[in-house]
RNA sequence: CGGGGCGUGGCCUAGUCCGGUUACGGCGCCUGGUUUGGGACCAGGAGAUCGCAGGUUCGAAUCCUGCCGCCCCGACCA
């Protein structure tokens, strides 16, 4: 732990790493491409999903589970979905091990093989849809609102602490409607719940838009997401939500009675964020002293630390922090009294700055003489000393200062970094400085990927809000109805 | 799949080129003591099939052959 990070500018990819397994966030595991979440980076994950199962349940979600194997032939069902997913997919082929007859250890059993293999889900739609078509027979059915918190599989070739791991944890939300205003009105409606948690919890400023052909969804009509700029000045798309169309339901025969009596197959749409967010979270806030976390989600909003002498101060130095701490967790803080005899004070220093904690409270016999008590706040690295009376109000006040703080910080960090291109030339500088590039574009598969071979960037979005503008297109000069953001991204 | 790197107590690491007593050191851990306003210090202690399998040799962490695993950079990535 007293091993010192590397800095950002260093080597970004690095500081990453070196911060995720410091900030005792996760570590490799044995198994290529998988992570041990340990139990701090946990609870950060556990906030985000507290907080988003809460927000799936106001907007009338429930939750359920769906199996995590699935049949090989659904995934044939849908065309465009088995092709996207086809070249990452886990197979179980056997259900049974034995001792190696040559008596080493065990081995798979070839009697034991599957009639048809089992697809460890890259995702669900196949084995829900075809679990939706018998709850649906009726409009009265329907909306048919469910949200699953899973693991999933998909097997990259390259994988980064939770920005891309073989194995990962989320949420996918899956839902039926009547028609099919009301199942993009949903997809919408999720995407807002996504940009919302992004930028009220997270901190983190997002775009929003909707993804060209080219990046897709398998199966989907259109694809909505969120897409936020980390520090390095590379993209990151922080969540999707997919008008379906009826694909799903006419690949999987959902049909439903009509009010008029007629039978139709089911609109669609699902939903999902990731333990990908972590890295959004990480890459967003964090500084070469360590991890930066948002109070509101930040397992430890407040750690008071004592500074004694001996034991007997250190009995009334500990007896007059935990008065302070029962009133911050009572005023509802999340609070960590840090008495740990084992450690000094300025190892706890920096450790918990490593460790993102907000707001640090200090008292050592200095304060208790007279009155006072240490501040610091971990997104601007600043102390103050100050009253210890009012303290739980301070404090309340300061985790909202940094909570906004925060905020601001990486929105002025994004606008700041988004540029308008109008030339190839420009569209090239600007990409090379980082950060969203605004720029036209021909609407053609061909060109997006024309520029992605020649720049590696690719269009992160069509932005929602993106304003009428009749131009030409960077590349082929083509006309244009309205900019789209490129950038490179994670 | 291409390129590079690595594999030695829980973690990091020296030693490998040029084979030779008991495998260097640090962190962490245990015991005792002194300390404590920014990652303390002293003393003692425990902890190792040197990734695996063969081979060469009187002798292998070190040389040879094969294999395995992981990481990084690319390619790939709804």
């Amino acid at each position: 732990m007293a091993s010192k990070l590397t800095s950002r500018e260093a080597d970004y990819s690095k500081w990453y790493n070196d911060l995720v397994v410091q900030a005792d966030l996760a570590q490799h595991s044995d198994v290529k491409g998988c992570m041990v979440i340990k139990p701090y980076g946990f609870a950060i994950w556990e906030r985000m999903k507290d907080v988003l199962d809460e927000m799936f349940k106001e907007t009338g979600h429930v939750n359920a589970y769906f199996p995590l194997f699935i049949p090989k032939s659904y995934f044939s069902k849908e065309a465009s979905h088995v092709e996207g997913f086809a070249k990452e997919c886990a197979v179980v082929t056997h259900y049974r091990l034995m001792n190696d007859p040559d008596g080493n250890g065990v081995v798979v059993d070839p009697t034991a093989k599957l009639e048809e293999e089992l697809i460890v889900r890259p995702t669900s739609e196949t084995i829900i849809w075809n679990t939706y078509k018998d709850w649906i027979q009726s409009y009265r059915d329907l909306p048919l609102l469910i949200n699953q918190w899973a693991n999933v599989v998909r097997w990259e070739m390259r994988t980064r602490f939770f920005l891309r791991t073989s194995e990962f944890l989320w949420q996918e939300g899956h839902t039926a409607h009547e028609t099919s205003e009301e199942a993009v009105e949903e997809a919408r409606r999720m995407l807002e719940v996504y940009a919302d948690f992004a930028e009220q919890w997270m901190a983190m400023p997002v775009l929003k838009g909707v993804k060209s052909i080219n990046e897709r969804f398998a199966g989907a009509v259109d694809t909505y997401c969120i897409e936020a700029m980390m520090q390095d000045g590379k993209a990151l798309q922080a969540g999707t939500s997919h008008f379906l169309g009826q694909n799903f339901a006419k690949a999987f025969d959902v049909k439903f009675a009509t009010r008029d009596g007629g039978q139709e197959h089911v609109w669609a749409t699902s939903w999902g964020v990731s333990t990908r967010l972590m890295g959004a979270l990480i890459m967003t806030h964090s500084d070469d002293a360590g991890l930066v976390l948002p109070p509101k989600l930040a397992p430890i909003e407040v750690v008071l630390v004592p500074i004694y002498k001996g034991p007997e101060q250190m009995g009334e130095i500990v007896a007059a922090l935990k008065g302070i701490a029962a009133e911050l967790k009572a005023a509802g803080v999340r609070v960590k009294l840090d008495d740990d005899d084992s450690k000094r004070s300025g190892w706890k220093f920096a450790e918990y700055e490593l460790k993102g904690v907000p707001v640090r409270l200090a008292m050592g016999p200095r304060d208790m003489a007279g009155g006072t008590i240490e501040i610091a706040r971990r997104d601007t690295q600043t102390k103050t000393v100050e009253s210890a009376k009012g303290i739980v109000e301070r404090v309340k006040e300061l985790l909202e200062e940094i909570q906004a703080n925060l905020l601001s910080r990486a929105a002025e960090r994004t606008t700041s970094t988004t540029r308008t291109a109008d030339t190839w030339e420009e569209f090239l500088a600007a990409l090379d400085a980082g950060g969203f590039v605004s720029a036209h574009w021909d609407g053609t598969p061909e060109t997006e990927e024309w520029i992605k071979q020649q720049t590696k960037a690719t269009i992160r979005c069509i932005p929602l809000d993106a304003p009428e503008e009749v131009g030409t297109c960077i590349k082929t000069g083509a006309p244009s109805c309205c900019r789209v953001i490129f950038a490179r991204a994670y």
